[in-house]
DNA sequence: GGTTGTTTGTCATAATAATGTCATGCCGCA
DNA sequence: TGCGGCATGACATTATTATGACAAACAACC
């Protein structure tokens, strides 16, 4: 999913305080200061997310609005809009037009962060949510829950993420960089060393039937998830 | 309860202009331009709600709205007649024909929504109003009250809505940002950490008989409300 | 309109859990 | 036996959550 917010609003100082808070919690704005614009950078940087000030020249932002909603291509496209104290009838009428939210001038930062991540979550289709088992060993993304055998097997964030993540990738060898780069994620620096004694941490955790034996040490490779012995 | 709603119009743009306000608004639209298809339609997504059109080509809108009703099966499903004004005569035939409410041509999306939201209320009282149980915590969304094993328990508005949200959504965890979505609404901006005093505040409300163990911390990642513990 | 009592959101601080690192001991393999 | 790689327990540091207090917003009531 590409990060890309496209800002349309005429006010230049607006919208590079716009662009300047989206850009310092990794999104990249892309901007346009009116109608004919929005129209062409929504066509060529297929934002992800859209903030739309009411009043722009050159069509009001309900006649962008509808464009987008309108479109099969951009329909599924969430719009923010941005309106100013007061204007009850456009908000109505924004979100008539198909807004899935909008924000009252002037804001902060952080409600603005906080509309544009609540907007996307619920843009974003759920993924990653299946249970899984494997082995007697059951684990529910959704609930946040990992059992063996029926009983409730407890253990902290990052062994949850790691069993996920093995749960998902079965037999396969992972060294250590990898699993840094896929459970703790990119741009993190953490010993490699640290690994095993997640790995350890997570062992611990599902051992209570034996399934500790699933984690197997690849000496000199790394570590693999698997069913068989 | 799903949201569909069966668009029974044999108008094109009537029926996209019908279908894009509900869509806006969290309904998902069915369409039927015509006798045969609306009853196919009917069988196969059975909707909560159907909007008939008076004038249908091959069978006029009273037929259908009476195969509806006349069936065992559908005849709680709530009907929508659309006609032209001044057409009095026709108002009175729909509605005998079994009718909920009718609208007139033309109407803006505001009439549209209201109405149908105002049907679908009445044709769903059980909807957010049943009374709920779990481990002889007591929630009367009705009378607006909240029992442990008899006794009654105190707190404000938001921890009844809090409560109420976690009692129909077992198991499952939710985010802080998720839980200010759904108890507090969209378009209201609170830090996420009020969520936490407000959990804080239910907790001691209805620790009395020690359900608080229901409401549990999941770091990392929000909360759950559970009967296991 | 003023008063009283609630409710609410936020903050500062305390409490707690998780994390990353290290030192040490172990094991497999040549 | 010796070496490199791995496992393990301990521990300081960091994150995250719990809690109490407070002021603003609100409602109900004279």
């Amino acid at each position: 999913m590409s990060n890309k917010v496209l800002i349309v609003e005429d006010e230049a100082s607006i919208r590079e305080m716009l662009g300047f808070v989206l850009e310092q919690n990794d999104f990249e704005p892309v901007y346009a200061e009116d109608y004919p614009t929005a129209v062409d950078k929504l066509a060529s940087t297929q934002p992800s997310l859209i903030l739309l000030d009411w009043m722009i020249p050159g069509g009001s932002g309900v006649k962008f609005a509808k464009l987008v909603k309108g479109d099969e291509n951009t329909k599924e496209l969430p719009i923010i809009m941005i309106t100013a104290r007061g204007e009850e009838d456009d908000k109505v009428q924004g979100l008539e037009a198909g807004a899935d939210d909008y924000i009252t001038k002037p804001f902060s930062p952080k409600e603005l962060l906080a509309r544009v991540k609540a907007v996307m979550r619920r843009a974003a289709p759920a993924s990653g949510e299946d249970e899984i088992r494997v082995n007697g060993l059951h684990l529910d993304p959704v609930c946040h829950r990992v059992t063996a055998n029926g009983e409730h097997l407890d253990m902290g964030p990052t062994e949850f993420k790691l069993l996920h993540f093995f749960m998902t990738h079965l037999e396969r060898v992972y060294s250590r960089e990898q699993l840094l780069d896929y459970v703790w994620g990119t741009n993190v620096y953490v010993e490699d060393r640290t690994v095993d004694v997640h790995i350890r941490r997570l062992r611990k955790a599902i051992s209570l039937h034996g399934h500790e034996k699933m984690i197997q040490t690849v000496r000199g490779a790394g570590y693999r998830f698997s069913k068989k012995s």
